[in-house]
DNA sequence: CCTACCGATCGGTAGG
DNA sequence: CCTACCGATCGGTAGG
């Protein structure tokens, strides 16, 4: 249901009758705008870009076909936004781990097991499409917006790396840092393929599960 | 450079001069069939399933756009054959590590290191690109599709059960075998992403890597 | 396998 | 944001 038109604003001193017009700010313009982005996310995630059509998200979203090019320059445009809306979440997480006040005298196998957790938990989460997107749609950007995004996705992987280093350093890893790093990422990106969302709350077993796997010693020591 | 057309063939008793007329058979469909699959498969694997036309698939084999056609009922029937081939390889070279000799003799993390130098080395392969294409463009098949290649994969993947019961019996694993199985199998898969096939040959540490990552005790033991 | 073609769809735009 | 539209492209087909 389209909501009603705009009454024109008539002179300033009178007091306007009906709902008064709104500039773009005031409107929900940027209401709308989310509402694309997340619709575009949940349908990249589901269909693939390029499987997806501009008139798909704009139907999603409740919208007319030429309606996302008023918010979006192109649907390439659209792919970036939402890819980098998913890394800074994903960014966020991770920061929020190691900026907590215990984080530095916590052993390094409970660092990589925050790291893990926050990594299934934004990656899983089915109410939110936007992380899976930025593993999965790097070939549909340009050459110069997969730069662009390359650096942020180096960022994130900076924040792993002090606790692999330590991991490292006390023997807990049977391979090097980068080699390491590469593989359990993909261990875990991976996981999007084959795990079932409805099977809530088994992502602390995973997050246990994939620690064990990785680390020579149980994953336990440590824990207070 | 298309072939000169053959000419036709006169009475059966009389030598034929210039070549022969061919039948469907004996010309070479068979090749001109295997190139549209090859094509396919390699430009599936670079720009994805979706982003792929058959125009695109023909004009790599050297045909008109609506050639495709003649070999294959729809764009759908060629992804499903190019998957297929795909894990057809894989389990051939699974199932060739398992059925060498000395196999049953090996210790399980030898075993282990070969299916996974086995998996990477197809999967890998710059001249092969059937394999990535079964693990990533899965969301493209119809569900009676995908079924039936589920079959297949879980064939391909019970090809590694035994040497990872024989590893977590040893309490090498971590965690309990099928989630070893997702994780080990998940970090191999993504290594498409990263992995640089200009640097050749160093598949073999990659597979030293991650046998080293994945199991307790260091890889080497058991070896001759 | 090619020629010639079709109906449908797609990303995007002009103008309000 | 909608209306109305365009040029290009796409999967697929008929007929040979």
């Amino acid at each position: 249901m389209p909501p009603p038109p705009a009454t024109p604003d008539p002179a300033p001193t009178k007091r306007p009758r009906g709902r008064p017009r709104k500039t773009a700010q005031e409107r929900d313009d940027g209401n709308r705008r989310s509402a694309l982005l997340h619709h575009a996310a949940q349908l990249f995630r589901r269909q693939g870009f390029a499987a997806t059509t501009t008139r798909d998200i704009a139907a999603a979203a409740g919208m007319q076909s030429g309606s996302p090019f008023y918010f979006f320059k192109s649907k390439d445009a659209l792919l970036l936004a939402v890819m980098e809306t998913g890394i800074q979440i994903a960014l966020q997480r991770q920061a929020h781990v190691c900026q907590h006040p215990e984080y530095a005298r916590t052993p390094a196998a409970q660092q990589l097991r925050q790291h893990i957790h926050a990594h299934l938990e934004v990656l899983l989460d089915p109410n939110n499409d936007f992380v899976s997107v930025v593993l999965y749609e790097q070939r549909s950007l340009s050459h110069s917006q997969r730069k662009q995004l390359g650096q942020l996705i180096t960022q994130y992987e900076a924040l792993w790396l002090p606790s692999l280093h330590a991991l490292h350093a006390q023997g807990q890893l049977g391979t090097s840092v980068p080699l390491a790093r590469l593989l359990i990422l993909g261990a875990l990106n991976w996981s999007v393929q084959w795990y079932d969302a409805t099977q809530a709350s088994s992502i602390d077993r995973l997050a246990d599960a994939a620690l064990a796997l990785f680390l020579r010693s149980p994953g336990a020591e440590g824990l207070p």
